[in-house]
DNA sequence: ACCTGAACACCGTTCAAGT
DNA sequence: ACCTGAACACCGTTCAAGT
């Protein structure tokens, strides 16, 4: 067959594209050479002309959705309001793909100060230096809000990767989760059945919001001391 | 070939223990249908006789690593003494079992409410509880010190990863990561550089119990309020 | 009930060959 | 320089057959 012409040449940047809309439409399982291939109408060898494994691939597809995210920056606001911002931001990009989820743990142990940690350590970090709280707490402060959005994201990803693929709402899935417990040993869980009612009606994006609220009053609070 | 005398029987539990070595020595790559039947001598029939699949297979080792560092349970003391230690505890399997990092976030996106984050939230919840603050914030308390753990002794694991099999040591490797981000964009990281020194000086450990302390802080402080 | 092991479908990756 | 596509090694899983 005839080479490209300029028009659908390939590019990293089209690759990655491609990418995400498999994983955004299927998951992690709904990303393969042949089903990329198929999508870019060539073959694998084109692929790896541009990039040099799977794995590369999947850390620029989380890298691009990761770097839209913090470029949506917040109004001008005080620090805190923008660090919800910017932690809201995230945990809507999370929300919105999955399948982030499991990847930021895999980039992060592949390489852990690659190229996503840095980004956001210094968007959240900027922000937590103009709080006012001793220059040698901002290390550990930044790292507490930065390490709470990776895992409440986490969670809520997970959470929506069911909602989406496993058939259930979101009143049913809840319903059947707090069920589980109440059918465990009763004397094995005690501290989950008496906030089973407080996990039925919460509103995640309320709660993350909250635990930032709680880790910023933390950090100035003891920034005071 | 005959089959296997009582003795040396497969059971689930055998099956999982024999995943949980052969991740702890080679990471997430050194489990396969091939090296577990190979040390099990045994053929993958066997293994599915007790296990549906390798999904349950991860699960189980996951939870079985869990449950004991959770069973460890920490000598009496003020709520937030146990909090720090059962947090402590945890971390530190994760640095133990650094296949664990992936894992979590994996068998989280499978099942969020399956095993492992309800013991978790039972047992950092039940001391939230014994903190003296309202039970309305309970749920919101013990949420944001669970996520705080999983995304920081992620991070951790992440780190130990690399060091464990990227044949560097701890000061090359953070001094590489801090010499990389200088090369950037000088623009572009101005927080990243002003607490460079910070992160090349720090102790995960007690960065991570800092961190616990900040939200117990917080925990209290918006409790009296 | 528990185990064996060959066979299958699928995956990431390579590479000689084309333009 | 950029792309093609057959071929390869490896993986999780199945299943008819054995004891």
């Amino acid at each position: 067959m005839a080479q490209r012409t300029r028009a659908d040449a390939l590019s990293r940047e089209r690759i990655v594209e491609a990418a995400v809309a498999l994983l955004d439409a299927d998951g992690e399982r709904g990303l393969t050479f042949r089903t990329l291939t198929e999508r870019l109408a060539t073959g694998p060898g084109a692929i790896y002309w541009h990039l040099a494994n799977k794995g590369e691939l999947l850390d620029a597809a989380t890298d691009s959705v990761i770097a839209d995210a913090l470029t949506a920056e917040p109004g001008v606001g005080s620090p805190q309001d923008e660090i919800r911002a910017v932690a809201l931001g995230l945990f809507e990009a999370i929300d919105r793909h999955p399948w982030l989820s499991t990847q930021l743990a895999v980039q992060l142990s592949r390489s852990p100060w690659g190229t996503v940690t840095p980004r956001i350590f210094e968007s959240i970090g900027r922000r937590v230096s103009a709080l006012g709280v001793p220059e040698a707490t901002w290390f550990t402060a930044t790292s507490a809000l930065v390490h709470y959005i990776f895992g409440a994201a986490g969670q809520n990803a997970a959470n929506a990767q069911v909602l989406r693929f496993g058939g259930t709402d979101r009143a049913e899935f809840l319903r059947a989760a707090v069920d589980a417990w109440e059918g465990l040993d009763p004397g094995e869980f005690p501290f989950l059945k008496s906030i089973a009612g407080q996990v039925r009606e919460h509103d995640d994006r309320e709660q993350f919001l909250t635990g930032i609220d709680l880790i910023l009053t933390g950090i100035t609070a003891q920034g005071r001391s």
